[in-house]
DNA sequence: CAAACATATGAATATGTGTTTATATGTTGG
DNA sequence: CCAACATATAAACACATATTCATATGTTTG
């Protein structure tokens, strides 16, 4: 567990911003979103998560290259196949704070 | 500090994945995410918001509704204006990792 | 109540993007 | 080298959505 600077974000620049709103766009489409998760923990190629998720091969690999690209998962070649794994922990992390927040039991419905 | 189910991310259902998209969807675009940090540690209102990012006061008032729809920002009545801040801890945690990842060295290039 | 302020809403538009279809590139084995 | 397999790419389209402009709703104060 190394010492993150858990005390304050700070997002200084418009360039920091966007690439933010970059990473959270990715994961906001749920094709994508369960792309990812199915390569979470293990590596898989790209033919069994398309038969996973009963996707075309052709809307995976579109998908597969912006993640790659935002580096969100990491590619490895083995033969003719090519597996994906998610890139860092952190992407575990986001995932799993975010189920925590949806799974929140809508505390007080603090409208006004 | 509850005991959370720390081990596996459980994301069953079609409903919990588009839930969980969402939520990433919503924070996808640049200008929501300036909007959800302007409010992340305090409450604050909508024209403040407004100024600060210079954005229209309709933009804003547009783009906080889909957040408090979403329980990404919670919203309270003093007098005239309302204030918005965000909703729990977990947004907070959501974002801290991901410029976690943002800022991550790029580790190895890890492409194949 | 009326005026001023604060926020919300609705319609319209322009832009972005997820998906499909078809095809290309790359890799292994006979 | 050719066939079979695996992945990537390009164009096209349908659809979603961010933003603006105009207006409505709600709240305080004189």
């Amino acid at each position: 567990m190394k010492d993150f600077k858990h005390q304050a974000i700070r997002v200084n620049s418009d360039g920091d911003i966007a690439q933010l709103a970059d990473m959270f766009r990715l994961m906001g489409d749920p094709s994508r979103l369960r792309i990812i998760l199915s390569c979470l923990h293990d590596p898989i190629s790209v033919t069994e998560i398309a038969e996973q998720l009963e996707l075309s091969q052709s809307l995976v690999s579109h998908h597969l290259r912006l993640l790659r690209a935002a580096r969100v998962v990491a590619s490895e070649r083995r033969g003719k196949q090519i597996f994906y794994v998610a890139a860092d922990e952190h992407i575990q992390c986001v995932i799993e704070d975010m189920v925590a927040h949806v799974s929140e039991p809508s505390q007080f419905e603090g409208d006004a």
